[in-house]
RNA sequence: GGAGAGGUGGCAGAGCGGCUGAAUGCGCCACAUUGCUAAUGUGGUGUCCCUUCACGGGGACCCCGGGUUCGAAUCCCGGCCUCUCCGCCA
């Protein structure tokens, strides 16, 4: 969410930020309601103001007066209360409307429709070229009794999978590798839970908008199943006011998340790649209101996850998204983009997001500074290793012309020391 | 699932329907005092909105949402959460 009075002082650039999202934000609606907002609160501020002072009366007036003097309350107490019904009206639309204002991208965000547009920053590491006809993830794991997509389904419905034996022990490996190495770099490891209430997705972002991508409980419950630790992580701390001394907050949890990927029909049917369900590691780190401290923070996420990638020998490049490929939420976004032999390109594998005060101020996440100044706290994730699609890149990248998996060294550890699978 | 109790400021903990944004204690900040520290004294110490160049003024908030009333932290209804006992259970 902006906020209000930033949208008052700066309206063009709200309406160019939301040009540049390629979203619809209808800014001269707000700066409309917002003016007979205020009219109207200061018109029931007065009222309220009135009838406090007369009440002040009436208590201390002679008890035979008291019910005349209440008698001549009535009719203030009717107006003030059509007043605040018509307020209310106002408040609720416009409250919807700040829901769906977009965050001004950053002037680093490059210009574009869709991802198509996003630009390449760096490629790391080569494409391997194999001397023997290249397996997908799904055939080295349909040959070795790791993969059941067909069981998967029977279970669950479509996009989803069962993993046995040793991708089952990948899966694990990768996790914990990630999850240790941000230990390692001084993240707090956090279990969250991952079924949250409506409140905690509108408060990172993900509604109003984002709602048919969630599973939902029925009406018995308010919760939602997250598609990432992102959201409980970042709502931690939701509606409180942290010591600024405490700042910055680094954290890292190892969830399960769930995609409804509605609209996606016939888009990567095959394999592991989009799936309802997977394991994944996420950062998080919550700071003080300062935007050139966010910008750095946006770099070291990223480089968090690109020297995971390196370790485990996987080449993948960074590209900075673009204006039309971006959230509501976000004020940039590097996606790193791991190379997959099976699809004979990059298929996104981590995003790493900035989102100044945005998140914060819808879920009122705040902090004391050093001045004494409660302010609104800045946001930022980064994914570490999403299981499915990281498998996907281990198993095609290392396979061997048996169709075995070789083991990066780092993985290894959390293999018994092996270093091909199967052994 | 059954039966109770309760949700008040950073914490603890009062609060008759009007004089309560809220006693008291602790914590915290400032000043004073004191070889240092500790102790003590005095004052201050929530968030948000509107308004004002400013000083200031007005309003909201005692879990959330409704209701009763001239007036609600205080009464009534619904929701959420916490705790205790019983049952069930990974």
């Amino acid at each position: 969410m902006l906020d209000l009075k930033f949208i008052r002082s700066h309206p063009e650039l709200v309406k160019a930020g939301a040009a540049k999202k390629r979203m619809e934000c209808d800014v001269e609606r707000i700066l409309e309601l917002d003016e007979s907002n205020r009219q109207a609160m200061q018109a029931m501020d007065e009222l309220r103001s009135k009838q406090k002072q007369a009440g002040k009366a009436i208590a201390e007036a002679a008890p035979e007066e008291r019910a005349q003097l209440a008698q001549n309350q009535k009719g203030l107490k009717t107006e003030l209360k059509e007043c605040s019904e018509g307020q209310a009206l106002i408040e609720a639309e416009l409250n919807e409307l700040m829901l769906r204002v977009p965050s001004v991208p950053a002037e680093e965000v490059p210009e574009g429709v869709d991802d198509g547009d996003n630009v390449e920053l760096r490629k790391w590491g080569e494409p391997r070229s194999f001397d023997f006809s290249v397996r997908s993830h799904i055939e080295i794991g349909e040959m070795h009794g790791w993969l059941d997509i067909v069981r998967g389904a029977r279970l669950a419905g479509s996009r989803n999978y069962v993993l046995k034996g040793d991708l089952c022990l990948l899966e694990h490996a990768v996790l914990r590798y990630a999850l240790d190495t941000m230990v390692g770099k001084g993240y707090t490891a956090v279990t969250v839970p991952t079924l949250v209430r409506t409140q905690t997705m509108v408060g990172t972002g993900y509604f109003p908008g984002g709602e048919d991508q969630a599973y939902r409980c029925d009406e018995r419950d308010d919760l939602c199943l997250v598609g990432t630790a992102e959201v409980p992580l970042t709502a931690l701390y939701q509606d409180e006011i942290l010591d600024g001394a405490d700042l910055p907050m680094r954290l890292v949890s190892s969830s399960t998340c769930y995609r409804r990927e509605a609209g996606t029909y016939g888009k990567d049917t095959k394999g592991l790649y989009r799936v309802h369900q997977f394991q994944k590691v996420e950062q998080v780190v919550i700071d003080v209101a300062d935007e050139g401290r966010s910008i750095e923070h946006h770099l070291a996420i990223l480089d968090n996850s690109e020297q995971i990638l390196q370790a485990l020998e996987l080449p993948y490049r960074v590209v900075n998204v673009c204006g039309g490929d971006l959230g509501q939420a976000q004020v940039q976004k590097f996606d790193i983009e791991t190379w997959m032999p099976s699809r004979e390109g990059y298929g996104e594998t981590h995003s790493a997001s900035r989102f100044y005060d945005f998140q914060s101020r819808r879920l009122s996440l705040r902090y004391r500074g050093e001045d004494g100044k409660v302010r609104h706290c800045h946001t930022l994730n980064n994914t570490v290793a999403a299981s499915t699609r990281m498998l996907i890149a281990l198993m095609e990248n290392h396979q061997t012309a048996s169709g075995q998996v070789r083991v990066p060294e780092p993985l290894q550890l959390y293999l018994g020391g092996r270093e091909l699978l199967p052994a």
